[in-house]
DNA sequence: AAGAGGCCCTGATAGC
DNA sequence: TGCTATCAGGGCCTCT
C-alpha cells in the first residue's frame, strides 16, 4: 500500500529525524525479507553517517558518506517507526503493549543511533533493504524505472512513444513501474477517476486530451496525497506512528456500491478485476 | 517481445 | 467457538 506519496511522508520525517546522525549498531531479528538480508548488512552500516534520506519512485534511499547507499522498499505493509530512547524507556516501564505507535510483532530490523532508534516493521515481509556501494550502482537500479509523473520527461510525447505498438489497457499502464514510477492500485484508480477515464480502455487508443488529462491528474492527485500525509488503508504510519488523512478524499477506491462524488453524476461506482488487481470506477462518468 | 499469470507472506474477515 | 477460504497487492519471475 505504501505508493508514492506514502513513501515521501516516510522520508521527509526520517530526513528530519536522522540526518547526520551516525549508525551505531544494526539489530536483525528475521533476514528473511522479500530477498534475504545481505549479509554485510550489519556491518555495512555500522559507523556511517547518514547524509540524507532521499527518495525514488516507492524507494528510500539512505545516503551515507563516501557515495555508499542503502534502499528500502516498503513492499504492501512495511513501516518504519522513530523512538527515542526516553519514549522507548516510558515503553518498557509502563504499557509497551498498548503503545499506539510502535507494534510489538514484526520488527524486523532496528538501526540504532545516539539517542534514537529507527524499527523497521513488516508482517507481511514484501519489502527488501539493497545496499548500494556506488552512484553509479544506483543509477543503474533505477535506470528501467520510468519516470515519477512530476518530472518533466513524463509528457505526452513520452507517453506516445511508449505506448506505440502496445495493446494494454490504461491502468495496467499506470501500474507498469518501467512506464511511470510510483503509482500503486490505489492511486491508479484515484486519477482514473479524475480524468473521466474507463480503467479498461486500450491505452493507445486514447485521444492527446486524454494523456494530458494523466498527466496533469496524476501529478494532482499524488501531490495531495502527499500534503494530507499520505492515505492510511489499514496500517501506513508516519514514523512517529500517526495516520494519513488522504484515504478521506477517495472518489472510488474502496467504494463498491456507493454514489458517484462527482458533482450531479447518479453513478454508482463499481468494483472489476483487471489483471489481479480490484479496480474501482464510476459506471457514468468514467466512459 | 509483450503480456498474462503465479508467487512470496500474514492478518483480517467472511462463511459454515 | 473454531476451522477453512478468500482477499489485500509490489515487484520479480516464468511461460506462452
Amino acid at each position: 500500500m505504501p505508493e508514492l506519496p506514502e513513501v515521501e511522508i516516510v522520508r521527509q520525517s526520517l530526513n528530519k529525524k536522522i540526518n547526520q546522525k551516525k549508525v551505531i549498531k544494526v539489530i536483525v531479528r528475521n533476514r528473511n525479507l522479500r530477498f534475504k538480508l545481505p549479509i554485510n548488512f550489519e556491518t555495512f552500516l555500522k559507523g556511517r553517517k547518514i547524509i540524507e534520506v532521499k527518495r525514488f519512485s516507492k524507494y528510500l534511499i539512505f545516503c551515507f558518506s563516501n557515495d555508499k547507499y542503502c534502499l528500502l522498499h516498503l513492499g504492501m505493509s512495511g513501516t518504519v517507526h522513530v523512538i527515542t530512547d526516553n519514549q522507548r524507556n516510558l515503553l518498557t516501564n509502563t504499557s509497551f503493549y498498548n503503545s499506539p505507535t510502535l507494534p510489538i510483532k514484526h520488527n524486523h530490523v532496528e538501526i540504532i543511533f545516539k539517542n534514537l532508534r529507527v524499527i523497521y516493521n513488516d508482517p507481511r515481509r514484501f519489502g527488501f533493504f539493497q545496499i548500494i556501494n556506488d552512484s553509479l550502482s544506483l543509477k543503474k537500479k533505477f535506470a528501467n524505472l520510468g519516470p515519477e509523473p512530476f518530472q518533466t520527461e513524463f509528457n505526452y510525447k513520452y507517453i506516445i512513444s511508449f505506448l506505440k505498438g502496445k495493446n494494454k489497457n490504461i491502468k495496467n499502464f499506470l501500474l507498469d513501474q518501467n512506464f511511470v514510477s510510483g503509482i500503486g492500485n490505489i492511486y491508479a484508480n484515484e486519477i482514473l477517476f479524475h480524468c473521466k477515464l474507463d480503467p479498461n480502455k486500450k491505452a493507445d487508443s486514447l485521444k492527446k486530451d486524454d494523456y494530458k488529462k494523466i498527466i496533469l491528474n496524476s501529478r494532482k492527485v499524488l501531490s495531495k496525497a502527499i500534503k494530507n500525509g499520505g492515505s492510511t488503508i489499514k496500517d501506513f504510519k508516519n514514523t512517529s506512528g500517526k495516520r494519513g488523512r488522504f484515504q478521506k478524499n477517495f472518489k472510488v477506491y474502496e467504494r463498491k456500491g456507493q454514489l458517484c462524488k462527482r458533482l450531479n453524476c447518479k453513478g454508482i461506482i463499481q468494483k472489476k478485476e483487471i489483471s489481479n488487481r480490484s479496480t474501482f470506477f464510476c459506471n457514468i462518468c468514467q466512459i
